[in-house]
DNA sequence: TTCACCATTTTTGAATTCAAAATTTGGAAT
DNA sequence: ATTCCAAATTTTGAATTCAAAAATGGTGAA
């Protein structure tokens, strides 16, 4: 099995919080499963390590990051940062076919949300934001961004989701889109930093919870 | 030796040019020379690959990392984007004491300007790029600048600094500390850009050099 | 002389092995 | 019965080993 194989691998597990954060990662298991030796499973964990997924503890193994409200603070910050950049390149950049798509993603989510699909619209909102991060056309924002992403989802935070919230968020991705269309930079980055704030807010807000993420507890008051 | 002593002794030798981007990364030779078996070592390129300092050739070998012009253009843009969202957060959090320190360090780089002491000017101009990252206070995007950063520096760039370029960015780190001690925070986000948007033009207008960086190559026009 | 093909050597990627550190277990003393 | 200590076991970190892939070199034919 190829190294990259599998840190994705591992990251994935991470990811679907089937090692839940604070957790010891068991080495032995993982090599089984994966029909791995335990070289290039550390190998993969020293990589993922490196990214904020995984700690080390010297000669005490390695558990799944756990993330303190300081670190998703500090992450969304970040994301912020890097969406409203990723906005103004996107503007720059982007080509009237590239628009065009993230319109037809947009408008999928919003049917999402009119059928009170949260599941399916949380998976459209976040494929709009990663078309524009693509469309800014820069790899290491991109790399950036996912890394920042993952280890921001990676904290299964649970946010009650309100109707009042949910139909503010669409409203802001509707401003986003115009802005987008309009190819307005400086308009899409400060809503995108709004909107993104607003998340945060919501987040750091309710807490989020550390526990076993299978179950995705998100509902709607 | 400790993992992570190795990953920054093999991340120096690649900063310092010691092998050049591009070159062939000898393993062998490197293992002599830490003292240190296989294991180690590969685990450590691996995550400098990760990093983007290392490229890994599926049963070929590993090289420093080659960056192309668009890999530079890609960096100074997304570093711009840290950098003005550090200025923004130093503004709301830095300390008095703070930013004595970084006029401390204005003074000391203005010292070497009058000098003409180009290679002390860039450290002090380091220092308080990085002072302002650190005084944002946010560990993620301390860590992402680290990063992307050193990938810059690898490059070894050569601008001609002309007396004019460099009395204008002496001008523009005024603007900087100034903009900071008034914590305008917006105001020093702007400057920031404006300052790597011109570092970036100079750079990119020169080309840059790939080759033997043991020699520095900064030349006062 | 040059090109092509095959054997040899080297290098890579990954499994195994080994020593040191940590954890657990069992027993003895209070 | 509980606590403390020591031996045994497990786990970790790193060296070594091993198989497969790639590079090298040498020979023979055109």
């Amino acid at each position: 099995m190829l190294h990259e194989e599998v840190v994705g691998r591992i990251r994935d597990i991470l990811l679907d919080g089937e090692i839940p954060p604070g957790a010891r990662i068991p080495e032995r298991e993982l090599c089984d499963r994966l029909q791995i030796s335990r070289t290039p499973l550390r190998e993969a964990l020293k990589v993922l390590a490196a990214e904020g997924l995984v700690q080390l503890l010297p000669h005490r193994g390695s558990r799944a990051a756990k993330l303190t409200d300081k670190d998703v603070r500090d992450l969304f910050e970040v994301c912020q940062g890097l969406e409203a950049l990723a906005g103004e390149l996107a503007c720059e950049r982007i080509t009237d076919a590239g628009i065009a798509e993230v319109a037809a993603a947009h408008a999928a989510m919003v049917q999402h949300y009119r059928e009170g699909d949260l599941i399916q619209y949380y998976r459209g909102n976040r494929a709009i934001h990663e078309a524009i991060v693509t469309a800014a056309g820069n790899p290491v924002l991109a790399g950036l961004y996912a890394s920042v992403t993952a280890r921001i989802r990676r904290a299964r935070y649970v946010t009650p989701m309100t109707p009042q919230r949910w139909a503010f968020a669409v409203s802001e991705h509707e401003a986003i889109l115009n802005a987008l269309q309009r190819r307005d930079g400086a308009g899409l980055a400060h809503i995108l930093r709004a909107h993104l704030r607003h998340k945060r807010e919501e987040v750091l807000q309710a807490g989020f919870a550390e526990t076993e993420a299978s179950e995705l507890a998100l509902r709607i008051a």
